[in-house]
RNA sequence: CGGGACGUGGCGCAGCCUGGUAGCGCACCUGCUUUGGGAGCAGGGGGUCGCCGGUUCGAAUCCGGCCGUCCCGACCA
């Protein structure tokens, strides 16, 4: 294709408002432009590549037995309503000029659930069926470029199976194809036990892709194959240097002191060798002391899941209230309330506020000077270790690009999707769900491969396999061997973007590094003298010549070669 | 939703504090010269200064409200 009749407005400067690398470089590379906040228009380069990832999935879903349908994104909020789910604060509500309430869905659960209602038999069973449509979120705060939108494409796909077995199959069949799908795409990733969310059901494996932007956590250990999201992930502290040990808590005057930092230094001793408490109202009223290690952060979600409901901080007139003492003096010993103490406080004693202002308590012990619940508050952070293997954490900012879940009969109940099982009894289909986003993906993809100068796509992924660039000074002729080479790699079945627009080399090269072809010809006066070209792979940025002829068949099996 | 920042030609920004009728670089158009890594010269076009209201003889500039965007947090397949 010629680059002088595409719509492809690069930009020489950062945008402003890019932070993300992805972000900044499908901006100026002329991908994507925003509409609005979360909104995004891919333009003809960013959707030559989004139909590339979707391609693969495509075909990726089709090889396990995946049907290819397509629901409406307008959605009757009578089917939302059945489930639950219409109250998620997320879900774009809407009405029509009658007042007939619809939902714009952010996956397609319920509709997929409906036509399941025709799958009436077992014998008819197990099915999966899919789709690439639009989904709609009311994000409270969209970000990052292609990382968080608000309007987006997904491929959501549901299994229907007769029972849990079944289930499992079809779970582990999506899971082994997402592995394809990411290797085909050319992404570093992990798959990884994760939080179910606002899907429900059972059991969810989550995939990461590390990068240099993401709203996710990635732990893996070095040692061992261990790998979780930040959420759900499992560390072991450090161990702390405990003082000698008390027979009985030991009161100190502590004046002014209302942080760990201030306390530990104050005292001399390690931050970990002090209890952090952290007062939280349960349930809108009752309140709770958490307790945690001085060196270590409070997990909400783990609390709210200790605690089996939702929490928040306790306000200072709360704190003065319930323990007698000014925040930053308050601690485990004397208050009457429940405690729930992080697994790292089991042993040991500790120094924690004494419930007196202006002084806390030395040797503070769990079991002996106070009786708390233990339970896992605590998110791991770098230094812990792995609770498998012992070795040492790693944490890695990434991105999730897929997410599968076991959803069991969260839908199939309440929308009365039943078969009719072989001993006659009717009973609900077992399902699982399971996404992708393609934007996510590209956005993962130039997050892990790009340089200073621009994108360097995976080659599965470009918007064309070569980039030719005719160097315009060098006459008509260079021109018109640059279309000729064009036009026979074209005919050799590659993607061709071929520059042929009236602009300065360096413009056109800025331009090639910044869009990311894996690779770029160029044929200019230097070519010509020999009658062959100059082929640069952008992810090495290796270049060298090569004799016209046969150049198509070079130029494959160099690509062959840098998947 | 809490905290912070920003909104001035297509993009990046200055001007605002200390009111006086809008400027710079890039991009764009025309011509000439140039051309293997974002050229030079000459000429030219393009801006309700986010919106509404107020103060003032006069508002991009001061005041109030609103809207939008980005970043951190909360939240979140």
């Amino acid at each position: 294709m010629r680059a002088s009749l595409l719509f492809i407005p690069t930009l020489r400067d950062d945008p402003s408002e890019a932070e993300a690398t992805s972000h900044r470089l499908l901006l100026r590379g002329g991908f994507i432009r925003a509409t609005g906040a979360g909104l995004y228009t891919f333009l003809p380069l960013g959707w030559r590549v989004h139909q590339r990832v979707v391609q693969i999935i495509r075909e990726e879903m089709d090889a396990i037995g995946g049907q290819e349908m397509l629901c409406p994104v307008l959605t009757p909020a009578e089917l939302w309503q059945r489930t639950g789910r219409y109250e998620i604060p997320e879900v774009f509500r809407l009405e029509d000029r009658a007042g007939r309430p619809f939902v714009l869905p952010m996956t397609h659960e319920e509709t997929f659930t409906f036509h399941a209602r025709e799958l009436r038999s077992y014998r008819e069973l197990p099915q999966v069926l899919y789709h690439f449509s639009t989904k709609d979120r009311d994000e409270p705060r969209p970000r990052g470029g292609l990382l968080r939108v608000r309007e987006f494409i997904m491929k959501d796909s549901y299994s229907f199976d007769r029972d849990e077995e079944g289930l499992e199959r079809s779970f582990r069949l999506h899971e082994r194809a997402y592995h394809r799908i990411f290797e085909r795409c050319g992404l570093e990733f992990r798959a990884v036990q994760a939080e179910s969310g606002m899907m429900g059901g059972s059991e969810s494996v989550d995939f990461l892709a590390p990068a240099g932007a993401g709203e996710n956590t990635l732990v893996t250990c070095g040692s061992c194959d261990y790998a979780a999201d930040l959420e759900v992930a499992r560390g072991l502290p450090a161990a702390p240097s405990l003082p000698e040990l008390l027979d009985s808590p030991a009161e100190v005057e502590t004046p002014g002191i209302s942080t760990i930092e201030a306390l530990a230094g104050f005292l001399g001793i390690d931050p970990a060798a002090t209890a952090k408490a952290m007062p939280m109202v349960v349930a809108g009223s009752e309140l709770v002391l958490l307790l945690v290690r001085g060196d270590d952060r409070l997990d909400e979600a783990r609390a709210a899941a200790a605690l089996g409901a939702d929490v928040r901080p306790a306000t200072e007139d709360e704190i003065r209230a319930g323990f007698g003492a000014e925040p930053g003096s308050i601690g485990p010993v004397g208050f009457t309330g429940p405690i729930v103490a992080d697994e790292t406080l089991r042993r040991g004693q500790y120094v924690a506020g004494a419930n007196r202002t202006g002084h806390h308590l030395r040797g503070v012990e769990a079991g002996r000077d106070y009786t708390p619940r233990f339970a896992e508050l605590r998110e791991p952070r770098a230094g812990d270790t792995c609770a498998r293997c012992g070795g040492a954490l790693r944490f890695q900012v990434a991105i999730e690009i897929g997410h599968i879940f076991k959803l069991g009969t969260r839908y199939s109940r309440p929308l009365e999707a039943l078969y009719t099982d072989e001993d006659g009894s009717e009973r609900p289909l077992v399902m699982g769900s399971y996404g992708i986003g393609p934007g996510r993906i590209m956005a993962a993809a130039v997050e892990q491969r790009h340089d200073d100068a621009g994108i360097a796509w995976p080659p599965a992924l470009a918007p064309y396999d070569v980039h030719v660039v005719a160097i315009g000074a060098a006459g008509p002729e260079a021109v018109g061997v640059a279309e000729t080479v064009a036009g026979e790699l074209e005919r050799a079945g590659l993607r061709v973007l071929f520059d042929d627009r009236d602009r300065r080399p360096g413009e056109k090269f800025a331009d090639a590094d910044l869009i990311g072809c894996p690779l770029r010809v160029t044929v200019g006066k230097k070519t010509l003298e020999d009658g062959g070209m100059d082929v640069l792979a952008r992810g090495t940025r290796a270049e060298e010549r090569v004799p016209a002829i046969q150049a198509a068949q070079l130029l494959r099996s160099m690509l062959e070669t840098l998947r």
